[in-house]
DNA sequence: CAGTATCCGAGACGATACTG
DNA sequence: CAGTATCGTCTCGGATACTG
């Protein structure tokens, strides 16, 4: 095994980038459009309009933007089916569907403390 | 039991309002900086300051303002120690450390896929 | 139907200065 | 030390119009 010289060795950069790449990432995925669409997406094949269908209340430039970036980094796939009309169809990969097991989870915590929270805010509030 | 007698009934109306409810925690939470200051709380009691160390990056209004978010939703408890200077600290409550939980996990699945992100993102800058 | 481009208002965010 | 307030900047995000 290599021995370690000093702090600033090759080994220390690699993991100052990884862990600036994981702040990226998490910065991408932890907003909620994006989500809502992967819990949207759950382990359906949907086209760009049911999608937009099933997340409630997002814009048209909101659900582009956000599948770009998923598709980007790897967690949806985009096919295009080169038809006319065109048909856009998107699917969670691999990856995506992991994280949409601890989206679930999120979702079912956010259930599961619907009352303790609606108390804990009237409370705040006054 | 009682019988549904048509769509528009009170239960109805109680569910739209606990799904707008969840939709509206859900979107509080599901944002970055949150995330990121439950994470770092851990099971830990953290003064402000020694918070904002540890949430790499965060300003000082944000870290304000999310906490407060935080402790209206009841999901971290903030104890003011009467001394001079003052002595805040803030930790996770019950639920917080439920949600603690989940996002654990958001953060393993992020370096679990670190490798496939990176590849994918090239492929697609391309 | 899916996607891009543009415009514009609203809110996020950082920097700074001020209080108890 | 912790918090609030204010201001300026910039991105977010919606509405609209236009292409293949």
């Amino acid at each position: 095994m290599v021995t370690k010289q000093f702090s600033g060795s090759a080994e220390d950069a690699d993991l100052a980038r990884a862990d600036s790449l994981a702040r990226e990432i998490f910065s991408d995925v932890a907003n909620k459009w994006a989500l809502l669409i992967i819990e949207a997406l759950g382990d359906r094949t949907l086209r760009f309009s049911a999608l937009r269908g099933e997340v409630d209340g997002i814009s048209h430039k909101m659900l582009t933007q956000n599948l770009r970036m998923l598709e980007r980094n790897g967690l949806v796939e985009r096919t295009v089916h080169p038809t006319v009309p065109p048909r856009v169809e998107y699917t969670l990969t691999g990856p995506g569907r992991a994280l949409r097991a601890t989206v679930d989870a999120m979702c079912a915590w956010t259930h599961r403390h619907l009352g303790h929270i609606e108390t804990s805010r009237r409370r705040f509030d006054a």
